[in-house]
DNA sequence: TTTAATTTTTAGATTACTCTAATTTTATTT
DNA sequence: AAATAAAATTAGAGTAATCTAAAAATTAAA
């Protein structure tokens, strides 16, 4: 089953909207994800709906099935290892990477994928963080937790943000929390949700809770 | 000034025509190298008149702009590069690259070609032995001479091959022949052309006149 | 130099995707 | 439960690229 580069993109916001928001997606939704109007939607969720890689019922919504899910993960794995390879192998900035990947994501070859993914050790996380599901769509994603709820003198590694804005990634850079980063809670202030914690084993830094909050730790 | 992809393959196509047949270029040729239909290209032949990266009179053929030559050799620079990383970085055999390169050389993203090139060390030709132009669409080619043409004691560095067929390429592998080997020619046979060449200092093989000539080599 | 063959272009459709505007359906309020 | 608001869909049209079939222009041949 082949898809165009529209209808892949369609299928992975109706991936991400669905594992997110719990409850039904609905058109709008998917038109503010994508940038297009409503209406585009409606037209390509019937032939969606046709290739049956949702399910879909007139006004009453639709339901991502297993075989979209499946596609849908596929093309998030391609768009994954692209950001790893831009990071590790060609030196991209956090947040210069999701313009080319998005495009890189569309490329047809089972084959580039599969050496690429080699090529760059099998790697299990993307650079924000966010866990490359293996060429059959499972993701083996490990329980994370956000770091103002994690206790004093937990410590973990910080594998993803939920905020994944340029000036943030920025902000993290600076101050060395990027993913991958060993991490130690040292204290926790009460009255304003504000953390200390330990970088590297070697540099403390304090952040407010509203920072710590959008940066997702895998305790160990 | 953006091509679209159609747009791109059909101007590299006319580039590379217009540097072989030399005299005009026709429709019809067009048509049979992309696979399409001369109407398809009179179409678009028109649509490249208006960008200007042509000059067409109707019935009366075409020519290529300076524009034009700059954008082709800008494709031409990406289809290479992605040629080279992935003969070298991902390892795929030589035949397998075309395919996926035709694919690639589409993604925009100047930082990503410049990063690309940086990776890759440089290189000034492909997989092929063709020549990469840089960012300004210069081909600094040196002159290039027939393995079969050359004398006894002549040594040089393998920069290409006119025949690129699949066969052709898994043969050169086997004899270690590849893209960028250092030759050296150790004899001739007067009777029927073939030679005796060197390999990388150390392997000594028999080449058919046939096969020699297909080869281009780098004096030194 | 007419006629015939070839090449090229136009005309008219088709597919994929998008849009605005109008309509229909569902949801919310009073 | 009727009226209103919101959401979703259809209708109709536009762009880009392609095709087949027909027409026009050029080239080659008799």
């Amino acid at each position: 089953m082949e898809l165009t580069t529209a209808e892949e993109n369609y299928l992975k916001a109706i991936y991400h909207l669905s594992e997110e928001g719990k409850k039904s997606v609905s058109t709008n939704d998917i038109a503010a994800s994508i940038q297009t109007k409503p209406a585009s939607v409606s037209d390509m969720l019937r032939k969606l709906g046709e290739k049956e890689v949702i399910q879909y019922r007139k006004y009453y919504g639709l339901q991502i099935t297993e075989l979209g899910k499946r596609l849908a993960l596929q093309t998030i794995r391609k768009h994954r290892l692209w950001e790893v390879f831009l990071v590790d192998k060609l030196h991209f900035a956090w947040d210069e990477v999701h313009e080319v990947a998005e495009q890189l994501e569309h490329i047809q070859s089972s084959l580039l994928i599969e050496r690429l993914d080699a090529y760059l050790n099998y790697p299990k996380f993307d650079p924000h963080g966010d866990p490359i599901p293996d060429e059959y769509g499972d993701v083996r994603s490990r329980p994370r937790i956000a770091l103002n709820e994690m206790n004093i003198d937990q410590g973990g590694q910080i594998v993803a943000v939920k905020d994944s804005s340029a000036a943030f990634l920025r902000y993290l850079d600076k101050v060395g929390a990027y993913i991958g980063a060993r991490i130690k809670v040292l204290d926790k202030v009460e009255f304003d949700g504000s953390v200390e914690i330990l970088v590297d084993q070697k540099k403390t830094i304090f952040m407010s809770k509203d920072v710590a909050s959008n940066i997702l730790v895998l305790q160990s």
